[in-house]
DNA sequence: CTAATCATGTACAATAGTGTCTGATTTAGC
DNA sequence: GCTAAATCAGACACTATTGTACATGATTAG
């Protein structure tokens, strides 16, 4: 079997069409959860006959994209160093993901209310997961709070994040501020109380 | 002119089926943003012509839906008595409130992407208008932290608000725990850093 | 240049939601 | 009990989106 002939090798047009398609879907979803596939394509540059070239279903397309963008999240988690004081672990995560996790968290909505009901379980890894393994290192030393459960400070973190997303969408606020403003008040939300 | 006659009264289920047509679709758009009305009518027990005889057009449903659901909030709202110490208002709006809150913010939410552009302007006042009240007198009395903008803390405590409400929603977090945890950390939000 | 691959446009069927109309039936006010 | 008001079920037209089919035109590797 595997491939007995691959008399072409992949145009090139088909995965840059490929991949302005998934660009372009990111973007008009996290704009309007509710965007056509009609709307996505032309939003590409592509027909949208062509759409279905490449994804055989909405329901595909999104499954797609909620993964890649999730892989996304990962490498960049990945890379980030966490290995210093839990301060210092906490700035760095979130100013380097703050942008990228609540664009998978937008995602993940849509896909909650597309599809029929339960699936979604989370792919790989979760990131709260990683949060979560920072928040337990800085309480066991006593860097953070701990009068307030672990869960609760991870939805702390996401709400803060999420929320800045949504301030600089509706305009309310820059990129640069947000990333100015988020690591303090990070720092607020997880330290001991006086 | 004034209704010259009123030969009989408003039939009394009528009037109850308005209200459990505005409570299902409450609760239906804020489990599910996209819901039919045919989902909300089975939902209030009543058929789907029943509800266009009270509200002419989706459009319609929602804007009372949206309008007296923040009359609800303003008149929770404006019984917290918020003359104590900034720190006590902050308590007291925010136990009070953050229920409703949610639940406006969600329901706004959805008519954004409900109607065709703009509109939706801040009908009566803004809740955020309050609290950003609270806070600027937090801020004066050098009660809470000035070293970031008056309008980002504003979006970091509705953040941790709405955070709350799609824990619950999800099942992660109960109402309880919510009421417990929410003051501690606008407290942590608000204080100077050390 | 050539030939396979991919994109495109149009057309079509199927599905779902919206809004309206009809007539029959039940309900509640007086 | 009478009567107006409100409900209900069903059917209809209209629109939008999804997914498929087919024939034609463009692109690119070799």
């Amino acid at each position: 079997m595997a491939q007995a002939q691959r008399e072409r090798a992949v145009r090139s047009d088909s995965t840059r069409n490929r991949d302005a398609i998934l660009a372009a879907a990111a973007e008009c979803l996290v704009a309007n959860p509710a965007s056509s596939l009609a709307d996505i394509a032309q939003a590409a540059g592509v027909g949208r006959v062509t759409l279905y070239g490449h994804f055989s279903s909405r329901h595909e397309l999104l499954t797609v994209l909620l993964h890649s963008t999730m892989a996304r999240v990962e490498a960049e988690l990945a890379s980030v160093d966490l290995t210093g004081s839990p301060w210092d672990a906490l700035d760095a995560l979130a100013t380097s993901s703050w942008r990228l996790l609540s664009e998978v968290n937008t995602l993940r909505g849509v896909m909650e209310q597309s599809l029929p009901e339960g699936e979604m379980q989370a792919s790989h890894h979760d990131p709260r997961a990683r949060v979560e393994h920072l928040l337990a290192r800085g309480r066991a030393d006593g860097s953070f709070r701990t009068d307030q459960p672990l869960r609760w400070q991870s939805a702390c973190y996401f709400s803060i994040l999420h929320g800045a997303a949504s301030e600089i969408r509706e305009g309310r606020l820059t990129e640069r501020d947000a990333s100015k403003w988020i690591p303090g008040t990070l720092r607020g939300l997880l330290q001991q109380s006086p």
